[in-house]
Formats: C-alpha cells, structure tokens, sequence
DNA sequence: CAGTGGTCTAGACCACCAT
DNA sequence: TGGTGGTCTAGACCACTGG
C-alpha cells in the first residue's frame, strides 16, 4: 500500500481519518518512538492546512486506540504499547463451526419450576424459602459431537410463559427480556479451568481427568438485582481463548 | 445521590459530560429504553442552550461505551446491553497477592543460549538452522506456594547482554526491548485449559490431573515479525478470569 | 423534499505546565 | 509568561434516510 505523507482534502476520506492514519503510519513504522511526542495541535494545523477541531478529531482516534496520550500544558506523547494486557476472548465456536460448514445445535435436557436452595437463594439475594426459579439444562454439539453443556437458572414470572424453543436460545438475557420484567443490563462472568469428574464425563461422553473450561454468569438488572444465573462447561480439547493486543499493521 | 434534569454552564465539571452523565441515567433508569430513539441533536441543543458540537461530544462518550448507536439520516438510538460478551481478563494476581499483603516473587530457574529447534523455527518463522535464542524459565511464588510458571524465548542479540536481574521481569516485551534492536508492537496470546502432568506437577508441587490454565504468548515487532515466546502455566485453583459487561450504575 | 447525523471551519476562553 | 491541550460557540456544507 502506497503512503502518503499529506492528505487530500477533497477525498471522500474524511480528512480526520486520513490524518489519524497518517501519524498511525508513521508510529508503526517507528518514525514516532514511544516517548517522543508528537507534533503539536498548532503546528499540525498549519502544516495540513486544516481546522483544529479536525486535528483534534484525528489526536482523539489515536488516543482512543491507545497510542498516544495527551497531557494538558505539555503536549501529546507517543505511548508504549501494552502488550502485557490480559483480556482474551473466547472463540465463537458457534461462528467458528458454521464457517467450517458443520451442524452446531442446542439439545434441550431438562426444564422445570425449582425452589429454589440456600446456594440458589445465596446467587440471587433472596430470603423467601418459597422462592421459586426455572431451571434448565442443555447440551450444545457439533458433528454429533458434544462440545459443552450449560445449566441456567432464572426468575420464574407466572405470567409471563416460556416457549418450548424459547429455551433452546443460548442467549439467556434475551430469555429473561422475553419472559419477565426484568430488564438485563449487566452481567459478570468467572472462568476458571476445571478437570472432568464423573458427572462432566458421562454428560459429554469424554473421560475422566479431562480438561475443561467452566463460565459462571450472574446477569443483573439496572439495580444490580442478579436475575438469571447459569454455568456453561466447556471441553478444554475444543474451546480456548484468544487475546491481541497492541498496534497492528492495518490492511 | 441527587439528579438533576438539567445542566450547570457554570459549573467545573465539562458540559458534555453533565451532558452524557443525564442521558447515562435516563437509559440506566429505563425512561429510555433500548431501541428507543434519543431526541435528535438539534433538539437537544434547544432544550439546553449549548451548541451543536457539544452536544455530539456527548453523545460520542455514549457511543463510545456502547449504550447509544447513531445511523446517518435516521438518528441515534438507545443500544441493547451487549451482555453475551466473551471478553475476559485474567485476574492479576500479582496485585491480589499484594493487596492481601503476600510476598508475590519470581524465582529464576535456569536462563541459557539455546539453538531453535524445529519447533521454535516455525515459531520464529526463522529457516537457519543455526539461529539462537535466549532461553529461561521462572517460577512464580506467593506465601512459600508456586503459582505459576513460566518458559521465555527471545531473539538474541550479542550486543546487548542482559542482565540477571532484568530476567527476573516477568515483563517480556521490556526485556525484549531493553536487550534487542526490536521494538515489540503486538501480541497474540491464546489460553487453554489443561491437566497437570508428571512436569507440571513437579515444577509446582501439585497433583497430577490437577486443573491448569495455560497461556501461549506471541510477541511481534511493527512489521508482524516474531520476537518473542513464551508459555505460562497457572495453577487451575488459584487463578480465574472475571469479565463484566454491561452498564453499570455510575457512583 | 425535509430532517437526520457526519464533517469542517475560524474563531474564543480556559486550565495547566514549564521557564 | 508563552505554549500546551481542554472546552465551547455559531455558523456551514454534506450524505443519507424517509415519505
């Protein structure tokens, strides 16, 4: 790809854009070090030709990317890039099944009306002894292969019934929007790794001391109150996580 | 804490965030609803006397945090809480074990020139036979009970000798940047879940078939060229990873 | 066509930092 | 004190959407 080191102001590219990917450019290719700074807002103006709310627009993609940080009365600077992030994502084997072609379906086990124990009332900050919540379980395959099985829980609403195929939705917020009141507006997850026992083996049809991945999910609604719970185990041999972090060369 | 339906021009705190703060509660408190429309720019800039400009800055904080998504020609329109986010984020233990006032230490094992083997080669993307690395491996320890531990691979520069203590930073772009001409730029990271085996259970003093955590890291320099390896392997029992989406009610 | 958000300009005043 | 980035204004033209 060819770079320049201008803009053109009449191109369709809006000239915040080009700007931004100019000094993008020019990071990535070390002409600005980490640590050195930047050219001034002024001096950026009166080199392109441009308005300062245009410089600034491109200075704010930057800083939004995390390459460059600003400092009221001493400029901005080139950051360092973090490469030390730990934030992975796991794979959408969902997405990453139907690419390779394969059936990716949700078995629905299990599904009834619970009263809810100490450790379900303990989740969902509740005394009542009668608290009453919808549970149920679903094994998710691909190939005839099973990959994962899921257990969910959520606030039980008389008036509101829950269809058949409902449950087989893996999107448990969408449940709880669809079938009660409560309006799902956080939610907070725990991974951890986990060995196959019994139960986990006979379910997934692996041997036992396997790995595996376990996610806890508690979703809240907008007073924090939790409203649906659930817990997806994972075969460790079939799921995993990725992370990317840092500044990438762009197409 | 008290919520106005209205703006201070005088006060400290910008206009474009009180702004943003009182569209934040309105979505967060339900009187605007997801796929609900935001009163257009126009209208907002009448109902509270400030210019356009300031009013899209506020509006980009929203977009910026997912909550509102605008559509050319149509408006802006109050965002579903994208809660089936897969994001997670590595508990830094280092900081827990600090906060709980623990010794958190990284003990090297053994550091020393190698020659790549088949395997680093592809890694490398290097085809001579005779290239070299710098090898070490550590082990992470808190309380007198290992954690974790680590094997490192970096290109090594003649040059730029390094020194004992540097290798005890489990920071391996700064290592890599202290002691080579390569500047690290981006990183690709994949976890795993794992059983511990004969090796890891020794190195750490744990069972066998025991859950672990393993993460393979890749670092590159701007031009995507590998300088870096390493693998981390994390007691399954005391490390997890949390992820939390969604809106939060603000303090 | 009117209304929406997207871009851009040419000013202005301010808070902060170094000297 | 002069230079920096942070905020804000009052305009303007554009591309896109819908009726």
């Amino acid at each position: 790809m060819y770079e320049e080191n201008s803009i053109d102001k009449n191109s369709v590219i809006p000239i915040y854009y080009q700007l931004a990917k100019l000094f993008e450019g020019k990071i990535q290719r070390g002409e600005l070090k980490p640590g050195e700074s930047m050219p001034t807002e002024m001096k950026i103006v009166a080199d392109f030709g441009v308005s300062r709310m245009t410089v600034r627009k491109a200075i704010a993609e930057l800083v939004a990317k995390g390459m460059v940080h600003a400092q009221q009365g001493k400029g901005t600077f080139v950051s360092n890039p973090k490469l030390d992030n730990v934030v992975f994502e796991l794979n959408n084997f969902d997405q990453e099944i139907r690419q390779r072609g394969f059936e990716y379906k949700t078995t629905l086990i299990e599904a009834k009306i619970i009263k809810a124990d100490e450790r379900l009332r303990k989740i969902f900050k509740i005394d009542d002894h009668n608290f009453r919540l919808l549970y149920f379980r679903s094994v998710i395959s691909a190939e005839d292969e099973k990959l994962a099985y899921e257990v969910k829980y959520t606030i039980y609403t008389k008036s509101k019934p829950i269809l058949e195929f409902e449950l087989q939705d893996p999107n448990l917020p969408y449940l709880i929007t669809a079938n009660s009141d409560y309006l799902p507006m956080s939610s907070k997850k725990v991974l951890q790794a986990a060995v196959s026992a019994k139960e986990d083996a006979s379910i997934l049809s692996i041997g036992l001391n396997t790995p595996l991945l376990v996610v806890e999910q508690t979703i809240y609604d907008g007073q924090l109150k939790p409203v649906g719970w659930s817990k997806s185990v994972y075969r460790g041999d079939r799921y995993k996580l990725t992370s990317n972090d840092g500044w990438y060369k762009e197409e």
